[in-house]
DNA sequence: CGGTATCCAAGAAGATACTG
DNA sequence: CAGTATCTTCTTGGATACCG
C-alpha cells in the first residue's frame, strides 16, 4: 500500500505530487461528474448532459467540456450536420480515470446517510 | 466491474448517486489535499499542515479543517496548553477514504507528464 | 499557537441575447 | 442544436488585525 506514513514531506513538495496532478484536471465543480455521467452512460450529445446534469448553464458546461478536451480526457466528434450534432465519451486517457470514479463511487455508496 | 453502461440516468438523478454524495464531502480547493497529506503524515499540527500546503491561507486552512471535523473525517484534539496545541488526524471515517486518495494518487503517478 | 472577525479582490457561475 | 458574447451576481479566498 502506498500510503505508509512518511515524515519527508516538505513545505510546496504536495505540488510536485502525482497526487496534485490528478487534481489539477479533474478538479472544478462539474468536472468530475461529467466524467462519472459519461462512464456510465457512453456517448451523449451537449445537451443530453446538460439535462442529465440538472443545475448547469451553457456556459458552465462549455467551459468544463473544453476543459476535458483540452485535456484529452474526453473526445469531441462534431457531425457536419444542420443542426448542429455533437456527441461526447471518454477517451482512453478517459476511461484510464475509471478506478479512481469507481472508487469515488463506492465510498459514496457505502457512507451516505440514506443509504438504501 | 461497476461501469458498465447505463442508459438510465435521468436529469437529476445523478444527485442521488453515491458519487455526488462523496464529492459533496471532499470537493472544495484544499480539502482532498489535506485529507492526502495528513495520509501520508499522520497526526499533524495546524501550523504544520499550513507550511506543508504552501499557499494557504489561515482563514482557508481553518474553513477547510472545520468542513472535514464537521464530516467527521478527522479529528480534532486540542491540548489544554499555553501556548495553544491542536493536533489533526485522520478518523476511522477518513481513513476509509484512503482507497479514493490512493486511486488519485496513482492515477497522476503514471499520467503526469513529467513522470519519472 | 491557533485561531476569529472584518474587509476586499478575484474568479466562478448564472442569465440573457445572439449566431452558424 | 450547440454553442459564443456580455453583463451581472455570488461565492472563495487573501490580507490584516486582534483574541484566548
Amino acid at each position: 500500500m502506498s500510503n505508509e506514513f512518511k515524515d519527508c514531506l516538505l513545505p510546496a513538495e504536495l505540488s510536485q505530487t502525482g497526487f496534485s496532478y490528478t487534481l489539477s484536471e479533474i478538479s472544478g465543480k462539474y468536472k468530475i461528474e461529467i466524467l462519472y455521467l459519461l462512464s456510465i452512460q457512453g456517448t451523449r450529445r451537449f445537451n443530453e448532459i446538460k439535462r442529465t446534469m440538472g443545475a448547469i448553464s451553457f456556459k458552465s458546461l462549455t467551459n468544463a467540456l473544453q476543459g476535458l478536451t483540452n485535456d484529452h480526457l474526453i473526445t469531441r466528434h462534431q457531425f457536419p450536420e444542420i443542426p448542429p450534432h455533437v456527441e461526447y465519451q471518454l477517451s482512453s486517457r478517459g476511461k484510464s480515470l475509471l478506478p479512481v470514479l469507481d472508487a469515488i463511487c463506492l465510498w459514496g455508496e457505502s457512507h451516505q446517510p440514506s443509504a438504501e
